[in-house]
DNA sequence: CCCACCTGTAAGTAAAATCTTACTGGTGGG
DNA sequence: CCCACCAGTAAGATTTTACTTACAGGTGGG
């Protein structure tokens, strides 16, 4: 899997995160699960849940789909997207190329 | 290679930065190198790259060992570790349970 | 109508990471 | 002695990230 320097620094940052790696152990463990749900298995607060999925699902490492149950309620179902990232020296030397640049003064 | 959950975490977190990665792949594509040289290359501070190297030489995914050249310097030469993480959902659910708290109110 | 679930988001605060500037000290050579 | 290299570190400002609390809105059922 060959991805771009800053598709690999997205799912990276959004990886070194004590939270973010159990909600990705949880659902890898448990299969889908709804939000609420997965706030209480963790147990942390529900907006903080949020909050870490959606850095999660941006990074393409989780993926969510949106379906109403038998009794009519809303749920948010969120489950792993099967990614597999093959960290060496030399994948992030073939990577790093493709940063772009994002410094916020000057890059001359 | 299996490691601790704090161990992969702080791996991760030394990956997450575009500098790193960039050192990474400097010293993966040109070998061995001293700081003053790599910070020139990169096109960094010597401070800030300083920074950037402990954490890395922290999470154990770079070396360095002090020399002196022919002239009488004392030359800090870094060079990368022979890393391979493998990513995968299932990775991360045997490494997740053996993360520690690191939480600074309660996790009753 | 109110309660128990579910969903999301915005505002404000607390903590951590990042970066610059400035300082200290070593060596060799003009 | 001063200049050009090498090394490391510490203080302070800035930026990002993380987190809490509070709010707004949906459904079904007593």
């Amino acid at each position: 899997m060959t991805c771009s320097g800053d598709q690999l620094l997205e799912m990276l940052s959004a990886l070194a995160n004590p939270h973010r790696l159990r909600i990705l152990a949880t659902l890898s463990s448990m299969g889908r699960t709804y939000v609420s749900q997965l706030a209480r298995e963790i147990g942390i607060s529900r907006p903080l849940l949020h909050l870490h999925l959606r850095k999660l699902e941006e990074a393409g490492l989780v993926t969510s789909r949106l379906e109403i149950s038998p009794d009519g309620k809303a749920l948010n179902f969120f489950e792993v997207a099967p990614f597999a990232i093959e960290l060496t020296p030399a994948a992030i030397a073939e990577a790093a190329p493709s940063l772009t640049a994002t410094s916020r003064h000057s890059d001359s």
